[in-house]
DNA sequence: GGCAATTATGTAAACCTTTACATGATGCAT
DNA sequence: ATGCATCATGTAAAGGTTTACATAATTGCC
């Protein structure tokens, strides 16, 4: 009808009530009488009032919605991570607010401006670090609600989501014991980076509980991309001895292994088995399709989401930290080993 | 230091001015002497204070920020328009605000009390229609700011940003007809979906430029899905004539023709030459990897943004519909033509 | 030096809610 | 009938800005 939308005033007057009763009426409906709070019902249906949100937000200082802090939005990763989120905040009344800050100090300092006017209540953070503007606003400081997922924040006792990495490197290198294999390889050592190392360490602890050496040679760095897997196994052929299985510290490592493999003749699995993690968009797309560790993206997703809701709403926390289980995805780059 | 964040008026007061010249001097710095407007930037640091945004948007009923509805947050193509979206937002000062619809009526109603409550600005419309909420309010009732992306919105005339899907399509068919392809199949004929037809009318189109015939049979149904390629294929083997090259209306189409042919043994690109449309992530990783025209996913993202912020500040557009090209990405899907 | 025009600053309203507190009405027990 | 507790509603402040309008200070000009 009117250009401008009604207010909560136009809501009273229609109704013969103040404006005192009419937001009472809805947002505690028990505390106004029934015969009121019908009529309010009515106005609110005639002007098709909706309550300005920037205002209420100004009065309550809440706005209920959450920052999220990504470094790479565009990482297919991400996406359904960001699924979870979204279904979990919108399920509670929730809006998200997406920051890329492509690790870039600046553009972290710059999205903090939404906590710090109260455009946001809380922070998710996949960077692994405390956003910039923070961190040099000393220690003492209070942080604004917060959970990091995936990655862990370092030097700070924030909550935490994401997947088992140790457990999940077990369960991998497990399996490709349990197909035989003996000489088995980790391509993906990389020392400050803390879900490599756990990955790393899963994969030692499982080789050691099965009674076998773990061969200092048959352990390559690299960086996580497929051109550093392609690279590590590039390495390995100028020295004398080749494992009969990579683990690989994620699917995109694991490609560039096949790739690498592949392209020196090499007839995927038969003569190697490889096994990545992580469970990316295209893993089942590579010839051979890939056997890899499945991050269950959703529900980290979700979960990090609902801990966060639930710290902003002071509900009783069961645990700071959660641990997803990863599930083994069986596909064909993995085989029985066999001697030659 | 204090448990509240400052205010202008803790700023006026260190500085000794009113808060009214607090505000020019950060948002009109010209209308302000330039001693007290020193005073103040020294208040302003002093203190630490920052605009409350809220109060802002209040007073100025604009939030600067923007609803972005997308039917689908976690497919892949939408992380990269969304990261074009993200920067160009950002670089301009806004905010985005991220709504995954899943086509459900519900949640495209729920998502537009950001709007009706001045949350949000405008919106980004990836689903092709008006979001639900505002369809039943009467064709007369003035839209929200809004310009869609990759799907235009029927009966409407909503501004546009996507890709040229009809001179998209005859470039792609051009290429094949130029490696000497003169039965080329259609797959994905689907009446009700925009760009569907006009990938189908850029087929037709090339044919017919190059005097070539359109084989009805060579036409068939499939709604975009791989499933849907992979039985097209099937119903056309059940008929005696084949083409010789299957241009699809998107990768995933491609990929299940590629699936259907590679499981009946033949060997592509040698027997049958295969062009998709889109450039998804595992494009390049399929065998054979697929020829196929890219999206500018991460431009259309940029471009529509630019385009709803322009509407929305007032200033001059250009085109209210912008078209931009595809690339061809040559890959190994397609081959020349040879007759046995 | 006096007057007008310009410039810099201050005052207060407006933006729209929520909510503490006050007020008035109703019911109940004594 | 009186007093007291309970309940429903109203009044007004608070939340932190921006900005139209008013006022005070400065400049320019003759």
């Amino acid at each position: 009808m009117s250009a401008k939308p009604a207010t909560i005033e136009d809501v009273a007057l229609i109704a013969g009530v103040s404006i005192a009763t009419v937001s009472r009426a809805l947002n505690e409906p028990a505390k106004v009488a029934d015969s009121t709070r019908r009529k309010v019902l009515e106005a609110v249906a005639k002007t098709g009032y909706t309550t300005n949100a920037m205002a209420r937000n100004l009065r309550m200082r809440k706005s209920n919605m959450i920052l999220i802090l990504a470094p790479d939005v565009g990482d297919p990763n991400f996406s359904n991570i960001l699924v979870g989120l979204e279904t979990e905040a919108s399920k509670r009344g929730y809006g998200i607010l997406i920051g890329n800050t492509q690790n870039d100090p600046a553009r972290e300092t710059d999205y903090l401006r939404f906590i710090s006017s109260n455009q946001a209540d809380g922070i998710i953070v996949l960077t692994g670090h405390l956003p910039f503007g923070l961190v040099q606003s000393g220690a003492t400081k209070s942080l604004p609600p917060m959970v990091a997922v995936n990655e862990p924040v370092l030097n700070a006792d924030i909550p935490f989501v994401g997947v088992d990495n140790l457990e999940g490197a077990r369960i991998a290198v497990d399996h490709l014991i349990s197909q035989g294999h003996r000489e088995i390889a980790f391509i993906g050592q990389s020392p400050g980076r803390a879900v490599a190392n756990l990955r790393e360490r899963g994969y030692r602890e499982a080789l050691t509980r099965a009674g076998l050496e773990i061969d200092p040679r048959f352990v390559l760095e690299a960086n996580g991309t497929t051109e550093s897997g392609r690279g590590a196994v590039e390495r390995m052929f100028v020295r004398d001895q080749l494992p009969s299985a990579f683990f690989c510290v994620n699917d995109a490592t694991a490609l560039g292994v096949i790739i690498a493999l592949t392209a020196r003749g090499y007839d995927l699995p038969r003569d190697f088995s490889v096994m990545g993690f992580d469970d990316i968009s295209y893993a089942s797309f590579v010839t051979p399709s890939l056997t890899t560790m499945k991050q269950p993206r959703l529900e980290i997703g979700e979960a990090s989401m609902e801990l966060l809701l639930a710290l902003l709403e002071g509900e009783p926390i069961k645990n700071r930290h959660v641990l997803l289980r990863a599930d083994l995805i069986l596909r064909n780059s993995v085989a029985l080993y066999r001697s030659y």
